[in-house]
DNA sequence: TTTTTATTGTATAATAATTATACAATAAAA
DNA sequence: TTTTATTGTATAATTATTATACAATAAAAA
């Protein structure tokens, strides 16, 4: 695989990706760790090659972190600040692993690409943890999913840019939720409950949360789903394929 | 000046301003008119310097435009599809002007920049028209306020950038109304009213309407205004300095 | 078989928010 | 004065949200 500077990308513009995934109550963030000594952990990433929309991007980066193709995607924010480049993060790396030279080679040249300054296009993207094996590429050590509040420490700003998709993450959800992909094909109305607790970290009055989530209009009541506790037994829903709504 | 190929800004990437400003019940954009044979529109736009924020960027493309300073501004959108770029648009514009020559020299590499795929950060701006003096610069031949609904013809997709745009002025409305500048200093709650009538292009209930104004918190009544009508004066208002609200 | 337990689904009461309506208070002309 | 065309505010009617009550039920325990 060619090194980046060498690829006909788009040149200081990347794409950073917050990959949420849902499980047992915990809204989860997959990051992987650099291949690298010393703790450097950083946002799924990539570039835009000439002849590939934003969006598309976004879906490619996933896919190779996730391999997963029907991904729900949305674009959040731009960031832009004059300051953000991985110069202090690169030199970092470079002091903690001195077999690195950078001198007149190809490393010299991926290290000016890599410290340029780099405007990030910002996307959130909702998964199934259960449906996706975490895919290690390239430079990564490890990749993992981190609950949303004991995130390890990540490189330049993207701390503040998983903290933007959050709160977009938040404010979508009613709307978006016929395209989610955080629950197994068939659940309960408890299950919705917890990853709504989950995402917005409040509890909801149950009955009122049932009330609300049905009048959206995007479930479809299935059979019951006997557990051998001894109490009534729930129904299972899925999300109605969007045709079916109305 | 020197041109845009030969400056020092971030390749590929453009700002794109959809400068909304309010007169007389009319939600207006201001958009220049390019100084070439045949009718050609296009958004207040421009690029970013290597070491400028993007935010910054976006209030110097609307200074240059506008000459003012305080000017309130909210990124909305990133269009970024790999078609988007200006040869169709420049082609047609050279057919209509023979007299400029594309050959090896500056205007051959003036044409090869801007025949570029840009990926392009969308700006709103709100402004009061009364405050504005629109500013020709370069290549425009014109600078005119145009009805939101009744634009002229635009280049690319820049139409699509203007609805965008509008659609994330109504959605921010009502949470950034004090950071606006669409009215004169004082103003009575019937010109807020038109305002929200232009901008959401509905009416409104001029009762309950009042109050939901006031229970936002953010105006501060001042003297009446007589204007000589035979009716009760109305009171005017004038939107609070930030620190005095609470 | 009956009772008990924990939970689910639904109804409804209480409260809050929104929208519709009524009406007194003007400023200036008739 | 009376009239006219507003404006400001109160309150009624409606709708939405939140809190509470309670019957239904799956399976274990009595």
């Amino acid at each position: 695989m060619k090194n980046p500077s060498q690829q006909n990308y788009i040149s200081q513009v990347s794409i950073d990706c917050v990959i949420f995934g849902y499980h047992e109550r915990q809204l989860k963030v997959l990051i992987p760790k650099l291949n690298f000594k010393g703790d450097f952990w950083a946002l799924p990433a990539g570039f835009v090659y000439q002849d590939e929309d934003i969006d598309r991007a976004a879906k490619r980066i996933l896919q190779e972190r996730t391999s997963i193709k029907d991904i729900y995607l949305e674009q959040f924010h731009v960031f832009g600040n004059a300051s953000r480049n991985n110069k202090a993060f690169l030199d970092q790396l470079i002091a903690s692993n001195p077999h690195i030279v950078v001198s007149k080679n190809d490393n010299q040249r991926e290290y000016e690409w890599f410290t340029q300054r780099f405007i990030s296009i910002g996307y959130y993207a909702l998964v199934d943890i259960n449906k996706v094996i975490p895919q290690k590429i390239d430079l990564d050590h490890s990749i993992e999913w981190y609950n949303v509040h004991s995130l390890p420490p990540m490189i330049m700003d993207h701390s503040e840019i998983v903290a933007k998709a959050l709160t977009a993450l938040r404010t979508d959800l009613n709307e978006k939720i016929n395209a989610f992909n955080l629950l197994p094909e068939k659940f309960t109305m408890k299950e919705v409950q917890e990853l709504y607790e989950t995402i917005f970290d409040r509890p909801f009055v149950r009955t009122n949360f049932q009330k609300m989530i049905l009048e959206l209009n995007v479930l479809e009541r299935l059979e019951k789903k006997f557990t051998g506790a001894a109490n009534k037994a729930p129904y299972l829903y899925r999300f109605k394929v969007k045709d079916d709504i109305g």
